[in-house]
DNA sequence: TGAGCCTCCTGACAATTGTCACGACGCACC
DNA sequence: GGTGCGTCGTGACAATTGTCAGGAGGCTCA
């Protein structure tokens, strides 16, 4: 068995992608062999280099890190996966590790501790932030149905009631009723301040 | 006169700012000396470490990265700044450059371009990404006068109309008015949609 | 089989929001 | 001195939004 990990990157900022390769690629014992920009890149370039680890940002375009972490999961089932996301949202830590991930970092981590993680994944432990882990505890599973989480979905940009219906195809007098459900659910004054919360909760 | 670039690195999230630092650090001609987390701590670590170069992150606690800018360029003229930023506000752009920036880089460019960006700011040359800068001409000026994009602000969060009224001391009547010229001069339908538009354009 | 929940709809009501017209003051500019 | 603009306020009106009650069918689970 070779001595070094062999890594995948995902993130679609170039720079911070680059960024992260020059980082990784100071330890002697990895060795970063593919780079990627979308999260329906990441199985493709998985199957034709064959990482030991996949590092995975949250956002991405397209295919965001969760659906590829499940998607790489039943295409490569031995690579295991490391998530990665720029803040808090206690909802993702939960429905990363759902989704097959091994271990899940923030971007607030020290450098020098990513390598670490790196390693741990590929040693088979799982690794989590200890604060994030309290926070996904406090902030537990989304108390939303699948019709309310899509409401709010597509109530994000600032949408009227009457786009969202024609949206998704119901009557106005039951958006409102998702709505209101919604905003009871997340302690919400609002439409517009229930889909922060339920955003900031990883819930939509 | 020494060869090496010294710079200072400001970037809230200390996983990137860490991989910015390597990334950098491989180039044999530039040397990081310092490295902050929040605006507040760039003029302080810049007096202490006297860099040539700044590379300042837009999103940054306590102050954001175009004022840490402007206090920058009093503070210490010599040193030149680069501001870097996530994704495509063309309202950041200009303001950045008011502030006394030389460059402005987002961080969908490719990693290998970033020392060169560095060396070409120390050389005293502007470096602008050209999309943006386009994009930057269309969104033009903001349009909003400055309650207008107050009370924008104020209503980020989805706070109704008594919230805001209370937070700025204006009457109810007072708020909507401003509120609805913000919507008409955004071309939205919506508070929440003016509040998005205004935002990307980086007017807020 | 019944209880509980989600979904979908209607209709009605109150609260909030957006628009408009109006008047007032201060300021800059010509 | 007049014009234009931003600011602040009022009052009134229409549109949108949020809440509630009620009824229907579907599903799961005990």
């Amino acid at each position: 068995m070779s001595a070094t990990i062999r890594l995948l990157l995902a993130d679609d900022q170039a720079l911070v992608r680059g960024a992260l390769s020059a980082l990784l690629g100071l330890e002697p014992d990895l060795e970063v062999v593919a780079e990627v920009g979308a999260g329906d890149e990441v199985v493709p370039a998985a199957l034709e280099h064959r990482p030991d680890v996949a590092v995975l940002d949250v956002e991405m375009p397209r295919m965001d890190g969760i659906a590829a972490t499940a998607a790489l999961r039943i295409a490569l089932p031995s690579t295991r996966v490391l998530v990665v996301t720029t803040f808090g949202r206690p909802g993702y830590l939960r429905r990363a590790m759902q989704a097959g991930a091994s271990g899940f970092v923030v971007k607030d981590t020290p450098a020098a501790q990513l390598a670490d993680a790196v390693r741990r994944v590929h040693a088979g432990l799982r690794v989590v932030d200890p604060t994030l882990a309290a926070d996904s505890l406090a902030a537990g599973e989304s108390p939303l149905s699948r019709r309310e989480a899509e409401v709010l979905r597509a109530s994000r940009g600032g949408a009227p009631v009457a786009a969202v219906a024609r949206q998704l195809h119901l009557s106005e007098g039951t958006v409102r009723n998702h709505l209101s459900g919604a905003i009871g659910k997340t302690l919400a004054a609002n439409r517009t301040e229930a889909v922060r919360i339920a955003d900031d909760n990883g819930w939509l």
